[in-house]
DNA sequence: GGCCTGAATTTCATATTGCGAAAGCCATAT
DNA sequence: ATATGGCTTTCGCAATATGAAATTCAGGCC
């Protein structure tokens, strides 16, 4: 078309745009690009580049830049066949963090109560990141007792029940990256062969808890179950501990009824899989 | 007190810093945001500055302006009293936006289910920014029918089965927005109050659904109930309207049953306030 | 109380970075 | 075929984000 390959040198003389709305101490492009997620929400979760350009009044090119970068993080995503923004799975993402900042506050009446029924060390723990995290603690009241594990990472995913009972909801891809740290053996019980332990996180999805007989450290046994969202997503789980000697399968029993109960009850409260045992779920209409 | 009053010039030359990552097509200033909303997640959902400066390895001073942006949008928050930063409260209103997408696929059964047992037309709307918007409809399939309102804006939110079961439930700044439209009259019997409608969303509240007996149109009688998630948050509502000479009680009871018992399920599939009648539901400890 | 240490905030000069006009490139409608 | 309108990409310019350093703040320790 245009036969004057003229030079086009781009822009003259850019109209000062006066720093957004007067705000000094915020970053331009963050602020459109924020503004711009905000807009795809309040636009029902879908939109086009045009209406985002109109509706925010920022150069439609400027858009596209920015639109760029939030799909590179996940923030935005295209729907696939249309020609359309999406809000990005990244959200959903970070709203189990979200949650998961009072899952402590929440988790403790039902620590207390495991704690008093079984009279066992109790621990919560969630996923940060790629590792495993102790966030709570009731120590058992028995003389002979598990002593609590401090506060902190847990090393050892793959030989304890809270990083069994967790690993086994994850995709694929999250659970190597996890155990990406190594599979170290601690005892002769520990499992230290990968599809071993694929087999094993079968298991826990199926029962809907993990068990560590002695696994980890030598005497003590414990039994864990994860705490799921809405999207089945982990946010954390809870674990118990015994030495062995009162490890019999009544006592065993009794940890396991009490955990599952109340990380079933916590995973309602978040949303997630409550009555029904295990896998997905699917609701039948009316 | 400084005694010297020189320059103090700033930086003399900076490293390169090669682009981020190599990439080409992103926005740096946004990308680091963004780095900096996922750093703090994967802490666990708050985190110190210099944490997150250390994590990010950006400077500390770039990630306060960054930070400072994204406190602006309300994507992250100080934490009163510590010198935390946290998750903010925008990641969850996003959250609720991404699942509102699929709102129209989910509710599809349910729809269909209240037209085939009501014989009437069935609305599925929903809260888009400032405004009430028709997401999807069954028609009836009666001689004398409720004629299809088109997809698009509800400008009489006041007005509406649809509008009321919805404003019912919102916090009182943002049913004032929404209602900053003005309350005009379109028939006799519509609510032009303010008061008088607020007292008729406690009602609303406290019954699970809303009747609209010829508010907006003549001769029409509309019911509605609002689908709610986790947070107790409005996703939606579901609407059916009947003419008035099919408008018995005993019809309108039926109705009533059938949207409540859909917006109850498609509540709970949400994560919302599921199995109880009405307002707040708090979770007893095992 | 006053002193000290490490963290958080603010300042400010600079050049790196983001901006946006225009050109190029697709779809889809006519 | 051809036009239309929306989506991508390019690229020179200067406005903008950056980060070293100075300043203020919080809180532990004599």
């Amino acid at each position: 078309m245009s036969a004057t390959v003229l030079p086009g040198p781009g822009n003259e003389a850019r109209p000062p745009v006066a720093r957004g709305g007067a705000e000094r101490n915020s970053i331009q492009s963050v602020d459109r690009a924020l503004l711009l997620v905000d807009t795809i929400a309040e636009l029902g979760g879908e939109a086009t580049l045009t209406e985002l350009a109109n509706r925010t009044s920022l150069n439609i090119s400027t858009c596209h830049h920015l639109l760029a970068t939030l799909i590179k993080r996940g923030f935005v995503m295209k729907v696939p066949g249309k020609r359309l923004y999406a809000l990005g799975g990244r959200i959903l993402h970070l709203s189990h963090a979200c949650l998961q900042v009072d899952l402590p506050r929440r988790a403790q009446p039902y620590l207390e109560s495991i704690n008093r029924v079984t009279g066992e060390t109790v621990h919560l723990a969630a996923l940060q990141g790629d590792t495993v995290v102790t966030l709570a603690v009731r120590d058992s009241r028995h003389a002979v007792r598990v002593d609590t594990g401090k506060l902190g990472k847990i090393e050892a995913p793959h030989a304890t029940a809270h990083g069994k009972a967790m690993l086994a909801w994850l995709p694929e891809d999250e659970m190597r990256r996890i155990l990406a740290h190594g599979m170290k053996r601690f005892t002769e019980n520990t499992i230290t062969d990968f599809s071993e332990l694929v087999e094993a996180l079968r298991i826990v999805r199926r029962k809907g808890y993990a068990i560590d007989r002695e696994e980890f450290l030598p005497g003590v046994v414990c039994v864990g179950s994860a705490i799921r969202d809405q999207a089945g997503t982990v946010i954390g789980s809870i674990s118990a501990s015994t030495p062995r000697m009162r490890a019999t399968d009544e006592h065993i029993a009794l940890m396991r009824d009490e955990i599952t109960a109340a990380t079933r009850a916590l995973s309602a409260e978040f949303g997630g899989p409550g009555v029904q045992s295990a896998d997905r779920q699917r609701a039948v209409a009316v």
